[in-house]
DNA sequence: TTGTAGGCGTTATCAC
DNA sequence: GTGATAACGCCTACAA
């Protein structure tokens, strides 16, 4: 299978590989009609297509970009992903997605990587330690977005939840249904912007509204049987703000094996809509945030980069909207 | 920023390129330690790294492979990708992420466009529609496998889930539990081989249980309000085999509409594990593919095509499991 | 309108 | 041990 290449095209049509590479760019304007059909027939003939390597090594364009994430198992990554993938698909571009798992050493590793590949840009949902690598980047005018997070002093747009609305909602929404006894649920924030501004709004809101703070914060291993401890101690509050998905997983499956009943025992308000939110027994009311609205805007800033070739920063914020169901207690008295 | 190169290093080190070449490339061998350290020096300062592109071009070797899959928002799909990546991460090689979205025009467009950048393979879940092209691939040995569907007459080895066996178990497990009015709710299964092969098995097991077939074909925009119809005019069998997670999505909020008791009113086993299946209430008996084993199978035998220069094809099959949780109601006359 | 030649950044062959 | 030099497949002045 040896590959067919512009100059195999020249030789069966009696050109010179430049006229079949005018061909090949559409520049017909000037070129015998007769050419042009020997060589669309030799094409035809060898099924030949270009090799984009080739044409990449000249222009120094890849038509690729890569988008790295802590894990595309998460439903959030996976929505923006899809998002990307569309716009990238859209614009002739190709992705290549890689998974961190939140290691700053693959992370880095992956960069590298990437910029060796030459790829034109970059989605980033960056973990906190890169921070100087990045900002190299960003120095170079090499584009890159962030996506959900940002790094301090990192010269970087981010395209992110407003977390801090997304709490107050949340916290306003319980308090607006009476609830005085409200917790908030979250793995460690050490290192993860978004968990600390998200805790950080809801010890906020904890002091302006008197109300005392009852964060839980663990990992998420273990996080089942550190709640079902709390249960058993009669430990948990009366309501609790879910700091994402995952956790809310873990809290429902203690929910379940302590048959707590929601909203009765427990009210639970989460952030990020999931699937199964609308439909569950009861139906979980939820914080949502515009995963491929977001996933979007940020391909779309770093195409803008990639045109202008210059770097823009900033962070650019996207507002959550509450869905109502049926996880929240209304107290009467209220 | 301009990209410093090969050249650049070997004129900052005083030596030749080729020199260079063989220090980047570990053949130390033979070459003066004095020279050695000048390159590194070199390296060092201009913090050079070198053009993958280029390293392509030359070797025809692009260290990436493509994954074609019909939609990264299903779960499976995800967890296929997920496996894939890591497998391909550890070998050094990266992975380009397409959705099809079902589309045989899509598909073969992004087939062409990874051959055009050369990918070093391809994992696919393919459409029913790109026999040829796919036929053609093969017979020029480009390592090509298939994920969870194959093709008629298309010697490509796929990796999937026993299908028969999914819903043979799914069925035994009801008749167990002595249900006799067992029904089938799927998408349509025009095109679409995995669902074929259920619907047929299915079918198989009704002749020679001697059941009644129930089974159901919708769409799944306008699932909920079939079922709904169904429910209303009490056409809902006792118990239902679900052939994919998205059906049992809308089977779940149309049970939820309808306030139709699982399993008091209905016993459901589905195909395919989710996340929720677990702690959703009544948790929901099902039958689990090994989404991981499957990827990691498949990308693992591209990789032995890709070495080899040699496909082979022929349908792996993966079994299926069943995870017994509480959807399937027991008649205690059985 | 078509062709020639040089270069993109590597690697590989073969001298020295 | 080290260094020219020729590819890899394509694009693009510049000539003709």
């Amino acid at each position: 299978m040896k590959n067919v290449t512009i100059n195999d095209v020249a030789h069966e049509a009696n050109v010179s590989k430049s006229t079949v590479s005018h061909y090949l760019n559409g520049h017909f304007t000037k070129m015998g009609p007769d050419t042009r059909d020997r060589i669309a027939r030799a094409v035809r003939n060898l099924d030949y297509s270009p090799n984009h390597i080739a044409k990449s090594l000249k222009n120094k364009r890849t038509m690729t970009i890569g988008v790295i994430v802590a894990n595309i198992l998460h439903n959030f990554s996976t929505r923006v992903i899809r998002s990307i993938e569309d716009f990238a698909h859209g614009h002739g571009y190709h992705v290549i997605v890689c998974n961190t798992d939140n290691s700053p050493e693959k992370e880095a590793d992956y960069i590298r990587m990437l910029l060796a590949k030459q790829v034109d840009g970059l989605v980033v949902i960056p973990t906190a330690q890169n921070g100087a690598l990045f900002t190299e980047l960003a120095e170079k005018d090499y584009p890159v977005v962030f996506v959900d997070r940002y790094i301090e002093n990192v010269p970087i747009q981010s395209h992110m939840l407003d977390n801090g609305a997304s709490v107050r909602t949340a916290f306003e929404h319980l308090s607006e249904r009476g609830h005085r006894e409200i917790g908030f649920l979250t793995e460690p924030v050490e290192g993860i912007v978004a968990r600390q501004e998200r805790y950080a709004a809801y010890r906020g809101l904890c002091a302006s509204y008197g109300i005392r703070p009852l964060p839980i914060q663990v990992e998420k291993e273990g996080m089942v049987s550190s709640l079902e401890q709390l249960a058993d101690q009669g430990g948990l509050p009366a309501s609790l703000i879910v700091a994402n998905d995952l956790a809310l997983f873990e809290l429902l499956k203690m929910a379940k094996q302590r048959v707590i009943l929601i909203p009765d025992d427990l009210s639970i308000i989460s952030i990020d809509d999931i699937e199964f939110a609308d439909f569950f027994n009861p139906g979980i009311t939820v914080i949502a945030q515009p995963a491929v609205e977001i996933g979007t805007a940020a391909v779309s800033a770093l195409f803008e980069m990639m045109n202008n070739s210059k770097n823009t920063s900033g962070i650019e914020r996207f507002q959550p909207y509450l869905i109502e169901r049926e996880s929240v207690k209304q107290y009467e008295d209220q």
